[in-house]
DNA sequence: TCGACAAGTCAACGCGCATTGACATGGGCC
DNA sequence: GGCCCATGTCAATGCGCGTTGACTTGTCGA
């Protein structure tokens, strides 16, 4: 984690003592330490130094690390919405970013790391059931709009799902023809549960 | 963890000096705890204790932890029944097998827990890919035995993957006819990528 | 039977961690 | 302008971890 430790914010402007900017700033290190490294790898000082804080403020503000770990998941899940798809292009739309690096910078990795992290506690588990059936399922099954919809979309999010774990094992990148066959196979297996476009 | 650790095995015939038997047993707890709470929270005090040995042994035996964890993936991701599965049959039985995979009596749950667990670990992510590609990846890639073979393992094994997750954040076990439109849904989806039986 | 060596035990070390409490200090309010 | 509480700093504490090395004990071949 040090690699992600050192600069913080170069030529940030001096925050001055405001307990609410410095609060923001370390959730918002912590859900960007946490999906990179997990809950257990990620210190509360690697938090602290890339919030530019010090350690001690995240037991007081926090009630301690599982406090902040909670509240930085609550803020994941909350917010925003699946976007709005082109359904002609959906299926290929949906290859074409699960054949993308896994990349950090895409804060849709960032996300579905830190969520699959807590997928793996039992505490946290349900959260994430949660997370998923209103990020993902209910958005598809509306868009599907049809009786099978709550069953389609289950299995699309389990693809998905799939498709990014498998990213995230593999690390690199999918290149040249490789990634060309893939994205076609996804886009047809995709294309198969929710059917072709109209 | 502590609850995991006590009772070792009550009225166990008194294992003697034997360390294959002991490695044995260092390897099979390690296996199950590994997959109940994930690489970082396992220490190798719980594990020792859940084989009724002692913790010096483990690094002594599996070159420390890392090298128990490689060694407990390896037994894991076993391709032994892989070539048994009889090829009309193998998109329906990897589909009810998918179906049933929140049984936490069945071993296979297990098996999936631990997959899912060494996913999310920055550490223990790149030591599964490696073991899926050799133990996973290749034999199906040998098995499908075709060109395309690799691309087809590769979403094969995503979309494996994402059903799984997908069953272990529903929890509970699939019932009735719920059940039977998820294995008909998913044998399809399977068939999309392996071809239908031949 | 007995000695040698493998197998198992035990205590200790160093390390990194989360958390605590005592201390310093800035800035809004009278 | 000066108090005083919210805000931030710092050093210290205790704990659990993986790992090590010296030790004891059982077992098997000569």
């Amino acid at each position: 984690m040090t690699d992600l430790a050192e600069p913080a914010r170069p030529a940030a402007p001096p925050r001055r003592r405001d307990a609410g900017a410095t609060r923001a700033a370390i959730l918002e290190a912590a859900r960007n330490a946490f999906a990179a490294t997990g809950y257990d790898r990620t210190s509360l000082r690697d938090i602290a130094a890339l919030a530019g804080s010090d350690v001690a403020l995240i037991p007081r503000y926090f009630g301690g690390k599982e406090g902040l770990f909670t509240e930085a998941l609550k803020a994941t899940i909350a917010p925003d919405r699946l976007r709005d798809w082109d359904r002609s292009r959906f299926s290929r739309d949906v290859a074409e970013m699960m054949a993308g690096a896994a990349d950090i910078a895409d804060p849709r990795t960032r996300t579905f790391q830190f969520l699959l992290q807590a997928a793996t506690s039992p505490t946290t588990a349900p959260l994430l059931g949660r997370a998923v059936e209103e990020r993902f399922l209910a958005p598809i099954r509306d868009w599907l709009g049809d009786a099978a919809g709550q069953e389609r979309a289950r299995v699309l999010a389990a693809i998905y799902i799939g498709f990014l774990v498998e990213r995230l094992i593999r690390g690199a990148a999918l290149e040249g023809p490789e990634r060309t066959a893939f994205i076609e196979r996804v886009t047809a297996v995709i294309d198969g549960v929710v059917g072709p476009q109209p």
